[in-house]
Order: C-alpha cells, then sequence, then structure tokens
DNA sequence: TCTATAACTTACTTTATGTAACTTAGTTTA
DNA sequence: TAAACTAAGTTACATAAAGTAAGTTATAGA
C-alpha cells in the first residue's frame, strides 16, 4: 500500500508558495520593480512579515534587492530570472479565479 | 500614489492556496478519490488539520464527501468539477519545479 | 538642534499548526 | 458476552507563525 512519494521539488515549489504573502508578493512585482513601502502599502502587509518574506525571496533567488543612495535611502525589489519565470504559475492562478471564484457580494 | 487594488477573487484564490496543505490535498486528489488516511500518510499531514482542510475544501466545493457504508465505515473524498479546474494551477507549479528547484542535495 | 523619512527591528499578543491521547460505532475474536 | 479492532475524526495541550504598535538607524533639511 505505499504510495508513490511526492516529488521534493515540487513539494519545496509547495512549501515556498503556500506560505503566507509570498505569492502575492511576487505578483506585486510582476508589475516591475518597488520599494518596501510600496509593497507593503498595496498589498496590507505588516513589516515585520514582508521584510521576512523579501529575506526568504532573495535567499531563494527569486527577488533582489538594491539599495539607492537617495535621501533618505530607497530600497528596490525585483523580479530575478527565477522570479519571471514563475509568472506563468500566477497567471494560471488568476484565470482560475476569474472562471470560478464567487464571491459573497455576488 | 494609489495603487490599483488586487482583484478580489484572484485574493481569494490566492488565500484559499496559500494556506498550509491546501495545494498539496488538491494535488494529491488529481490521482483519484482516496480516503481520510490514504491522503493523510500520502503528505504527511496532522488528522487535525487535514479535518479541518477538508472541511473549508468541501466548503468552496472543492471537494465532495462521500460516506460508503462498509464495515468499518469509509469515507471517500473526491475533487468536484470545480476542484478537478485547479489541475492546471498544479501542473504549472509542477512543470516549474522541475525547471527551476534546486535541493540541498545538488 | 529639532524634525522628518525609509526601511527595518523588537517586544508582546493572537492565531495557526503539531502531537498524542481519546471518542464513536459497528465487527470480529477470545 | 466482553475485550479488541478499525476508520475517521476530536480534544487538550505545546510550539511556531503572524499581527500590532512602538522603537531604531542613518541622512538631511528647517
Amino acid at each position: 500500500m505505499k504510495q508513490p512519494a511526492i516529488c521534493p521539488k515540487f513539494e519545496k515549489a509547495i512549501s515556498l508558495l503556500s506560505q503566507r504573502w509570498t505569492a502575492l508578493v511576487i505578483y506585486q512585482l510582476l508589475s516591475g520593480s518597488q520599494r518596501f513601502s510600496e509593497i507593503q502599502s498595496a498589498i496590507g502587509i505588516s513589516g515585520k512579515v514582508l521584510s521576512e518574506r523579501l529575506k526568504e525571496l532573495e535567499q531563494q533567488e527569486v527577488v533582489k534587492r538594491e539599495v539607492i543612495p537617495e535621501t533618505p535611502v530607497v530600497i528596490e525589489y525585483s523580479l530575478t530570472e527565477k522570479g519571471k519565470s514563475m509568472e506563468p504559475i500566477l497567471r494560471t492562478i488568476e484565470n482560475w479565479s476569474q472562471q470560478w471564484v464567487k464571491l459573497e457580494s455576488e
């Protein structure tokens, strides 16, 4: 009765994407590089968790961080190639949601 | 500086999929209807959380529950049409993971 | 010197998840 | 007939993750 184990690469992808906020952060960055505070207000995430997520995403090489020496200093976050390659995932979810998700208000 | 709000249907889809275990449960059911204990051992989720997730997924009409009066009674879970329509999402993640995810062991 | 700003960080509270033992109902087994 | 077994949960308790709001750091302008 042993079942084939779930592919570890798939599992790793799922565990990344199914952390709260991660998918929304990536989705948000699909529209171009943005600053910490922009991402924060766009998706309504707390500074604490956004900071954690961005570090993890940097470490996974999904997001890159760039310091811009303005005044006060500004930090720009953008997607790497790996990050951009996730666009089809987000678009597939987007399409599905338009077809299948019902809101309370409907 | 107001940004366009994120589409509420998309947000709802994301909040469903980014709950821990939800995507894996759906993925598991893509290979056919299964019993509580099969899902549990296949993906390594605790009975408590699996029970919570299955209730939510039933409520969202993604999963359906069927009582089979064997002995002892068996409960079969399977995907509804809405659930099956999520297959492209999982396959897109699966494909991406094969191309981009690196494991520790590599 | 005082105030302002962006990007965090910290301390503390609330919520979610994990673990393991327990429940229920019908069924064998001793 | 009573003890034991099974599937599918549920409960109580412990740990981890997320939310909130105040605080920190560095630079600069009033």
